[in-house]
DNA sequence: TCAGTCGAATCATTGGTACGAATTTTGCCG
DNA sequence: CGGCAAAATTCGTACCAATGATTCGACTGA
């Protein structure tokens, strides 16, 4: 026997998906709910809450539950698509609609700091080793909002006290590129490990990224080396719901590209 | 000011970020924090459904709530990963521990439809054209739960009445693989476009991958190309607490492999 | 000793109520 | 007609209460 909330939860879905609740509708009310399955505000809030949790409502106080649209970004993540400027996440195939359009406003900040276990294992970074890592971390907005944070680590060891070194220390953008400035100094890149997860924000996520309950974010990392040397980790953190990753191999039809396509993972 | 749930929630997943309930540990009873907080249960309960929608905690039933841990077979996404069977997902690079060791089994279901929308674009199938499709789908199992759900989409007009192009119908796996037969057809696979996004499951799907709430899907794309005509499209749908997606590029070190690194996306 | 039974602990579900806060609508007044 | 204020709508937070389901451990009887 299924539990009432549910009940509830599973035809509203329904409708959503057939199309009888478009993107951008608003759904019933909950009192006109409690009317309809004759049950408590509580248990109608449940079922309300299973959509919320899952993406696919906004709910807001005052004026009810609206449908979610989905249509995210599609990124170019190869490692082969890194532009001139190599910490640069990616340049993106994007879609023409609402807010992208506004020029997005980057903010950098570069510590130097000991390695955490993961970071300084993932940078084969030993125990007798000197940790220090360098840390540009580069919070990207679009809209007012965080549209995506990128962590890059560097070992201290590879850039301390050369000339050219120093750059990466300081908290301007790096002329030509980080990775161009690591194969001046005798380390160029070449290859990388790319790991892609997902999870749900913590708390502090959420407020940081201004996203409601039920978006994940995608974690992207970039493991570069050069030769069998790690040189930096790339992390980049972004909301599942404005991001997606692309990859590509081999020749690609140039037509596709200018076609704008993406996949929609609510598809079904 | 914080709602009261919302700041035991803050609380609890301090804890838990500190190590202070590690990941198996059993968080303190609805009652206990009832009693700690002074609070009704409603309040407990809704603190507690914030760390459950986020997936750090399992509550059950009669036992209480206990802190999950996260733990994601890595897997190689490579296009050039793919192997012999080019309907294989991909082989993966794995860790040891538990169910994993099981042999996985598999179950496939071929079916001949017309394909939706989104996906006769992407096959580049128009209006006019036949749009029937062959869909191959594989559910793959370990441990008893569905482990990763994969569709691959065949424009039906590719390979219809050959001698060869049966086999891509029949309920059997492909000698040699998907790929191989569509190359020795005359569409060599030339190029593709792979991308990657997550979202949360419906209800369905939550059922379906045995998966409780705050977990979210990854959904991997591949869009493969002869030339600049489209061959196939293959789907592949996992939950991200338990799949990572790795790619890599140029010269990897060997050792990196054995290592077992797994990127955690619940590291800070 | 061991298996089965029973009960306590604990969470799940659902109902009810009250008040607060945000939003929208309505209506009045200038 | 425009603007502003009051009212209605709607969701947010919080409390209490009752019953069912599940788990686990303790107890009992063979």
């Amino acid at each position: 026997m299924e539990p009432r909330h549910l009940e509830i939860a599973h035809d509203l879905m329904e409708d959503i998906d057939e199309g009888r609740y478009p993107p951008g509708a608003a759904l019933p009310t909950e009192d006109k709910l409690m009317g309809r399955y004759g049950t408590s505000r509580n248990t109608v809030r449940r079922a309300l809450q299973e959509l919320t949790s899952r993406g696919r409502i906004d709910v807001k106080q005052g004026s009810g539950s609206t449908v979610r649209s989905y249509d995210p970004v599609t990124h170019l993540a190869d490692a082969s698509a890194e532009g001139d400027d190599g910490e640069r996440y990616a340049s993106y195939v994007d879609r023409p609609g609402g807010e992208r359009d506004a020029e997005p406003h980057e903010r950098l900040r570069v510590m130097v700091e000991a390695a955490g276990d993961a970071v300084a294992e993932l940078l084969g970074l030993g125990e007798g080793d000197d940790r220090s890592v360098v840390i540009r971390r580069c919070d990207r907005y679009l809209g007012g909002r965080l549209w995506q944070r990128q962590m890059a680590y560097y070992p201290r060891s590879l850039t301390a006290d050369t000339p050219r070194g120093s750059e990466l220390v300081g908290p301007e953008d790096i002329p030509g590129g980080a990775r161009a400035l690591l194969e001046e100094m005798g380390h160029p890149q070449t290859g990388s490990w790319d790991v892609i997860g997902a999870k749900m924000p913590s708390l502090k996520e959420s407020t940081l990224f201004s996203i409601g309950p039920g978006v994940p974010l995608m974690v992207h990392d970039r493991l570069a080396y050069s030769g069998d040397r790690p040189i930096r980790l790339i992390r980049t953190v972004m909301p599942a719901d404005r991001h997606q990753l692309l990859y590509h191999e081999g020749e690609l039809p140039p037509e596709a590209l200018r076609a704008g396509m993406g996949v929609n993972v609510h598809d079904r």
